[in-house]
DNA sequence: ATCCCAGTTTATGTTACTTCA
DNA sequence: TTTGAAGTAACATAAACTGGG
């Protein structure tokens, strides 16, 4: 039989008089003669072990049992059972903190998520701007032609040139500028930096909009040669974000 | 044979509430 | 009507048990 068993397999079963720390004699109160709690005292020591080892050697737990008037097998279920305790307020220290990782991931995947629908938005607007006026573009040079072939010659417009890009003003752009900041990033985009390439090639976007991904990496590496917009992730996933 | 662990049972302590003198 | 003691149900927790590895 294990050490220390021998008053508690006697105590088994229901209303046992599983005598703890006190050597009582066998009365019939039952305040008194049934388990009780642990004096302050005991527990304070028991505690206080139980911070340096959470498991305790087998003479260590005779000598703690003789020092404290407990059985040692007393001793070693409060441990077992201390230990049950510790692992719980564990499990749940460990739980409230990776539920508050998760809500700040899912804030910041949701805040992402819009500025993705943002900038998708804005791509399809650019893009809609710049296929309108290649369209009066063409109208204008077809009217042109047309004119030349009517009216004669040696009007000047015998070597027509392609109008250039039109360009966007300034407020427009203060619009863009406005759907990038909804993010706290202190790209020099979102500052608002507004240089006149990172402008055409922002507005050369729609171009790129059949580009084989290889291809749009390149054109993502011209666009942001300083690779601020890579400041957490890299460009391949930003592009997978992108589609 | 002994120990540990997870899950359960049992006894105790605490608190809020009710009853009654 | 107010007050304080006694009773108690509900709940939380600690001590102890059980069964399996």
């Amino acid at each position: 039989m294990m050490e220390g068993e021998e008053n508690i397999q006697a105590s088994k079963g229901k209303n046992v008089e599983s005598f703890t720390c006190l050597e009582a004699p066998r009365k019939k109160n039952k305040k008194i003669e049934n388990k009780r709690r642990f004096s302050d005292e005991q527990i304070r020591s028991l505690e206080c072990i139980f911070e340096s080892e959470s498991k305790l050697e087998p003479r260590k737990k005779m000598q703690l049992a003789r020092d404290l008037g407990l059985q040692p097998r007393q001793v070693a279920i409060w441990f077992q059972n201390r230990r049950a305790r510790w692992k719980s307020k564990r499990i749940e220290q460990e739980y409230r903190k990776l539920k508050d990782e998760y809500d700040n991931l899912a804030s910041r995947f949701e805040s992402l998520k819009k500025e993705k629908e943002s900038l998708q938005l804005e791509l399809q607007k650019l893009s809609d701007s710049v296929v309108t006026s290649h369209d009066v573009g063409r109208e204008d040079k077809a009217g042109k032609e047309n004119s030349i072939e009517d009216g004669g010659s040696g009007s000047g417009y015998s070597c027509w040139k392609p109008e250039p890009k039109p360009r966007f003003s300034n407020e427009g752009l203060e619009d863009r500028i406005g759907v990038y900041s909804d993010d706290q990033n202190e790209n020099s985009i979102i500052k608002g930096e507004k240089s006149e390439d990172k402008e055409h090639q922002l507005l050369r976007m729609d171009d790129q909009a059949d580009m084989p991904l290889a291809s749009l990496e390149k054109w993502y590496s011209s666009v942001d040669p300083s690779g601020i917009l890579d400041q957490s992730c890299s460009s391949s996933q930003w592009l997978d974000f992108w589609t």
